[in-house]
DNA sequence: GAGTGGTCTAGACCACGTG
DNA sequence: ACGTGGTCTAGACCACTCC
């Protein structure tokens, strides 16, 4: 790709109205994805791109940082920018159930085992962060994927947020979409374990077999708790991707 | 904390030779983790704090933005920054094991099991992006905490990168750090299973018992994979903490 | 020395939430 | 209506690499 075609495919709309960075951003982002840009490439330097383009070099900057982040591009003071190659896909992205599976290539479903509003646990309402006293929604079952159990899930929220059963169809998060609950962070901790007896015939699974444990604490903007939620998933047939970084500081 | 106090408080000093968006980002993040500033407390207007500490808006934005992506200010149109609360520390962050241990509390160690240069298989050279016939260091060894065996981890680097296998004493980081091969980031596949018979031997674990697999890839700024790492764990000492986050793009 | 990314400034306009 | 964060500009200086 010449340079000349990249300024033109990177030159924003002026009818769009998503912010010029994004737009430079995702635009760039694509044609990384496409192989159009190689692994080791030279982007042209910010100010001439910034020129070129008709935006200023702060806005290059901020489109730039995202991709950086990402590792599809890497930045060295006094050389350049370059292109680091296509990056696979699985990140450390917080998505439900549902999304999980069909980005496996997996019809999800559920089957469920229990709903209702109760008194929390000691347990629970530590990990939320309410009063020992406080009511919950628990909401228990089973998860399916092409119609076969993949995991047996539990998820607790505060009566708080959300105090309606029935209101509550396949999706959780869907109805946490529709109050405006939306959590933008989560911590999971993954531990691998025996399965129970119960749990192997909810699975449909051998004694014994492997069960991969993952616990989520989903946190609001504000950083409150949203929910926890409990999963047991086979073994044999999920894993887990999880990104890393190094520490942001350097030395 | 009052205003004023905040203010003299987050002055960057001109005597450090630090950018001093890190100055006033360090500072905060150090004063919120102290508990001086709460859950919910408001921050100055990125305006007036800019004023009054004596750097631009756009520094202080840039300061803000870091503690933001870490989940420790929440920021809203309209309305203000404030504060989340302290973050509990345990990050998607790349260390080492010996870190990894000590920052839990144990003390690292390892058993040497083999630690040589040989030819690739064609997993590790699929995994490494190179040659089937390139060459390899492969590094295995026990690894305990507090003298207890915690996992068997064998580690693969290509030889182009490092092939003296005495070069490696107990931190094969610390190597890679001599050299300048520093990852910026690793994907980690997480999975769970049975133990095999010789590993349960090696980790004193009884049979059956449940193993957590961890295989983790690490990657140069350029994108290249700088190594290669299979880790089996003691699924009933170790577990494993993520951080997840929403994708970044609204809607 | 020329060119690069890294940092920083002092403005500006916008959309939006809050009083 | 006002103040907030979100975006954007057109400059500037620095430290570093080598196009």
């Amino acid at each position: 790709m010449t340079p000349e075609q990249l300024f033109t495919a990177l030159t924003p709309s002026p009818h769009d109205r998503k912010p010029l960075y994004l737009q430079v951003g995702d635009r760039l982002r694509d044609i990384i994805a496409s192989g159009a840009l190689k692994r080791g490439d030279a982007m042209p330097p910010e100010r001439e791109l910034a020129d070129r383009i008709g935006v200023s070099r702060v806005t290059i900057r901020k489109a730039f940082e995202e991709l950086v982040g990402a590792g599809i591009l890497s930045q060295k003071p006094g050389a350049g920018t370059f292109v680091s190659g296509q990056i696979e896909q699985p990140f450390s992205i917080l998505q439900s159930f549902s999304e999980d599976m069909r980005a496996r290539g997996y019809e999800p479903g559920s089957i469920w085992l229990d709903k209702h509003v109760t008194r929390t646990s000691p347990d629970e309402a530590m990990a939320l962060g309410i009063a020992p006293t406080a009511r919950v929604m628990r909401l228990k079952r089973i998860r399916t994927a092409n119609g076969q159990p993949m995991a047996v899930e539990t998820a607790v929220i505060s009566a708080h947020y959300l105090d309606d059963p029935d209101s509550v169809g396949n999706s959780f998060y869907a109805v946490l979409r529709q109050r405006d609950l939306l959590p933008v962070r989560a911590l999971q901790r993954i531990r691998s374990r025996l399965a129970f007896v119960h749990e192997a015939e909810l699975l449909h699974l051998d004694t014994p077999s492997a069960i991969l444990d993952i616990e989520r604490r989903s946190f609001l903007p504000d950083g409150r708790v949203l929910e926890v939620t409990f999963s047991s998933y086979r073994a044999d047939l999920y894993d887990f991707v999880a990104e890393l970084r190094t520490a942001g500081i350097p030395e």
